[in-house]
DNA sequence: GACCAGGCACATC
DNA sequence: GATGTGCATGGT
């Protein structure tokens, strides 16, 4: 089986396994930015909490989080975990709207995704997992978001070696899956779906969807 | 009580 | 260039 057709039928495993995921949960392209930050490396259960909190003060723009005090923003995000990082990261994420789009995130996410995908990982705190997941779920445009799953599922199944890097990975997905924001998106949330359930650190491969397939446990984190 | 969660920057070798 | 460490809450 080639790559691309193993890709394939990974996706149609997972999509009857675990159906439409309907990622990003958020009202509003901005929330779903500042949640990007907040879920670095942190459950998204936490980062609702954080989100619950500035939505309630009204605080979900970036002329707000731009006037807000960081140690006043730190308090608020502090459910979602490394609060002072955070805070200092979202302000640099609003101070890049407001500084190179005057405030208008709408002309920043109309831009193509690779200038765009620069302008990002240029903020401090904002990296290849945070810039890509903004692209494609904020955005709307095609980018393959990878993440700890993703590699870990990838590693597991002999797709990619045990040191291969973030643009490794990425190029995998971009260059055998059919460049599709819908389903970039879907095949994201279904490989987390997948390592939340099945692909853990400690292994649990019994009535994985992808146990049909060759793997190693061992391989990888 | 250990382990894990939709990372990233920075220090050190 | 590779590896280690700090950041921190909350659920299992």
């Amino acid at each position: 089986m080639s790559t691309r057709e193993k890709l394939n039928r990974i996706y149609e495993l997972l999509e009857a396994a675990f159906g439409p995921q309907h990622w990003w949960p958020g009202e509003s392209a901005f929330e779903m930015m500042v949640g990007a930050v907040l879920t670095q490396n942190t459950s998204w259960k936490n980062v609702e909490k954080a989100i619950a909190n500035l939505k309630a003060r009204g605080l979900l723009s970036s002329e707000k989080l731009r006037a807000i005090a960081p140690a006043e923003l730190a308090a608020l995000i502090r459910p979602a975990g490394y609060y002072n990082v955070k805070a200092d990261r979202v302000k640099s994420f609003v101070a890049l709207v407001a500084e190179r789009f005057g405030g208008d995130l709408e002309a920043m996410l109309g831009r193509p995704a690779a200038p765009l995908r620069v302008d990002l990982l240029g903020v401090r705190g904002i990296g290849p997992e945070t810039a890509d997941s903004m692209i494609l779920y904020a955005a709307g445009r095609c980018t393959f978001v990878v993440d700890a799953y993703t590699r870990r599922v990838c590693r597991r199944h002999g797709l990619i070696g045990q040191k291969a890097d973030y643009d490794a990975v990425k190029g995998l997905y971009e260059s055998h899956v059919p460049p599709r924001v819908d389903l970039y998106n879907e095949y994201h949330a279904l490989l987390v779906a997948v390592g939340k359930h099945f692909c853990r650190p400690t292994a649990r491969c019994d009535d994985c969807p992808l146990a049909c397939f060759p793997h190693d446990a061992s391989a990888g984190l």
